[in-house]
DNA sequence: CTCGCATGTCACCGTTAGGTGACTTTATAG
DNA sequence: CTATAAAGTCACCTAACGGTGACATGCGAG
């Protein structure tokens, strides 16, 4: 045993991201956290309170949530000079990547989607934020006749989310393949299709 | 009580949908649907043989997935004469608005969403064999040139579905209020602009 | 009427979960 | 060296779960 307090607190953070990626949401308890960890459970009481406020450090320090730069690349200032839809397209293709890397943040995203808890709802609060970070930064010269586009890009997101959940465990859903890189290439093109839509 | 085989096994099936309702997907098991039913658990081994067999009763028993009709009204022959991305369009705002009115179903769909197991496998299999039929009934004539457009057309299924999981516990996502009319306005309204650009 | 079987009840088992108090070990300040 | 507080271990509690065997009860055939 090494008897320092800082590493086991990280050890422990990182058992909660080891767990989920190999038991899910399901089954993440002090007891599986601290199983994955080699530690004792009473420690997560200890050092953290409780599950909860060790689920919330592991919401800080990873940032499970992709960020601006892994979305978008280095290029902001080229997309903010497209057209709005275009625009949009280039954020929801660079998520959707971005996230295809992140399957700790799809079992994140899939808990969200299933059970509301004071952690789910941070964690969706942190997703929303993000967005309107997101949102005021590329199109700080949108105005409400752009809604429209904005709620279609949300309705795109959801679309692929659902499909990145489901492709955890499942293979196909509406007959798009979920485990080939084909499926996921339809996929992309129909969100280039559905924001070109948009603009009219 | 009642002493009836026929009857109470009706009674444990109903409770399978009450504490879908009720409680969620999470906490359904055996104790739960024997609670809710007035009924001793063992009954549920001793009918159906297990949970297992009792939810696919349930599944059975209940269209839980919406029928046909329910989805496209009684205007089949309709819409069938119309031009290929409006027909898509008539099925989803109809699907759209028929799962809206079963929250039993969204349910399942949650759960189906985040496990993987025979029951779940079983559902998600239904699903997909519905949405075959579909396509084959509304779109024979449809050829490969046409596979975008029923990829998009998955993927506002999948955006949809995945708002309406949502909607049970949270209230907004990407700025779509789901606990308003009006937020369920502008989904309807994005998923026509999302169709129309699946023409070209 | 009464006997037998189908129907329903009850008590119990093993396992796992979250959670807590009391213990042992080790580093280090004095 | 030694006292002490931090770091880590261990044993145990209650509750809920899936599952099963033994029991009680009522209906209907003979």
């Amino acid at each position: 045993m090494v008897r320092d307090k800082e590493q086991t607190r990280q050890r422990l953070i990182e058992a909660v991201g080891t767990a989920l990626s190999e038991h899910g949401f399901q089954g993440l308890g002090v007891n599986a956290v601290a199983r994955v960890a080699g530690v004792d459970k009473v420690l997560i009481y200890r050092y953290f309170g409780g599950l909860a406020e060790l689920l919330e450090a592991y919401g800080e320090s990873q940032g499970f949530w992709p960020s601006r730069e892994e979305v978008l690349g280095r290029k902001v200032a080229v997309i903010k000079a497209l057209p709005k839809a275009e625009r949009v397209e280039a954020v929801l293709l660079g998520l959707l990547d971005a996230l295809r890397q992140r399957p700790q943040t799809i079992e994140v995203l899939a808990w969200e989607a299933v059970q509301q808890s004071p952690l789910t709802a941070m964690l969706a609060e942190r997703r929303e934020a993000w967005s309107r970070q997101i949102l005021a930064e590329l199109f700080d010269d949108a105005g409400p006749e752009d809604r429209p586009l904005l709620t279609l890009a949300s309705l795109l997101v959801a679309g692929f989310q659902y499909l990145l959940i489901r492709a955890r465990r499942g293979s196909v859903y509406g007959g798009i393949a979920l485990d080939s890189e084909a499926g996921w290439a339809e996929v992309r093109d129909a969100i280039r299709r559905a924001c070109r839509a948009g603009c009219n």
